[in-house]
DNA sequence: GATCTATTACCGAACGTTCGGTATTCAAGA
DNA sequence: TCTTGAATACCGAACGTTCGGTAATAGATC
């Protein structure tokens, strides 16, 4: 071919999500795409044609597969629901650095009445853990109703944990979602009696 | 004396508050600001010389002492430890537009690492409502430890449930955690024998 | 009661800086 | 050599901010 990218896909990826999770899509400059990523503005533009926007948008699909895999896939492993509920924690636990780094999701929605960019992502992303969460509810005895809703519990309380912990500056309230995510989604005292 | 304001302080608090909550700091551009509150930057400068991060930090402080009046004062008022969560939901929804507006903590906070302008202002706003939250569940018959947990797992949930319902674009999550909010803090099942 | 003065709120226009984005040149491999 | 990725230099636009001046009110003076 020719000459070879100085950084690779993933990996460049990867530094630029860290920029948008902790500045948000306004507050990440090229000036700081580019210090993290180790390439100019212009060096960015030729690896991304679409600009800032398509950065972020690539970033968004990457994120959620890494988490697909790093997480949600071990939640349809094998082994006893409540195993691995605790193996997706740990996953969860990698993925957002120990709660230290908040959620692209979070940092990327749009305000509620608008239509940002990102809508459409961000939404498939959520629906995606959600369903994820629900699915080992369901298979943990739960019917299809109380499992969608252990779901958004589970979904909610992760990232409220993060929003918690990045706010209050302690890792409490996230080391407290991440063991609440097995009672949650596959308690201990079985959720119905014949399952 | 003088001439008078064409918009009280309390107003212009609430109009700014509502551009932070929306785009955050950095997405909230002084035209924004300029549009939403009806004066023009220039006299914008002149209600707050400090520029756009005292408009900010007056923000949360005014937000912090509006969610006080309007939620977190029922939590210590008369009644039932659950009527008063009740009340208090009812309270904390009027305050966030339905779920439709984001909690302007959340989009105010620094990455973990770093110290943004305002993590002191943000820090004590988190640290009142677990308080106020765990006073209430203390109340109800928790032990303090587990008061503390459940406060902070009552706000967890509803900044969780913000999130959600804004990335979603579905007001179920929020729904969610108000409802929850009665049961998290002062369940009807006691939560201690003699209490 | 009309006029003047002091004081405050507001606004139009511009500031320097930084933004996202582009054109061009340079250099590294195949 | 020829292709391709990265760097330098640059652009118009928008950013936050500043400043000079105008509009509007209350009290003082006549």
């Amino acid at each position: 071919m020719a000459r070879p990218q100085s950084i690779e896909d993933d990996a460049l990826l990867i530094r630029l999500a860290e920029v948008f999770c902790d500045r948000g899509f306004e507050g990440a400059s090229l000036a700081h795409l580019a210090a993290a990523s180790g390439l100019r503005k212009a060096s960015l533009y030729h690896r991304f044609p679409g600009g800032k926007r398509q950065m972020a948008e690539e970033v968004l699909a990457n994120a959620s597969a890494r988490l697909d895999d790093l997480a949600l896939v071990l939640l349809q492993g094998e082994g006893a629901p409540d195993e691995r509920a605790a193996r997706a924690a740990e996953g969860l636990d990698a993925f957002y650095a120990g709660g230290a780094r908040a959620c692209l999701l979070n940092m990327l929605s749009a305000p509620r009445e608008e239509d940002g960019p990102f809508v459409d992502g961000v939404r498939a992303a959520f629906e995606k853990l959600v369903a994820a969460f629900a699915a080992l509810a369901e298979e943990a005895g739960a019917a299809p109703e109380d499992a969608r809703a252990r779901g958004e519990r589970a979904a909610m309380f992760l990232h409220g944990g993060l929003v918690l912990s990045r706010g209050m500056r302690s890792e409490a309230p996230w080391r407290r979602a991440l063991t609440s995510l097995r009672d949650e989604l596959a308690p201990a005292v079985p959720l119905a009696v014949s399952a």
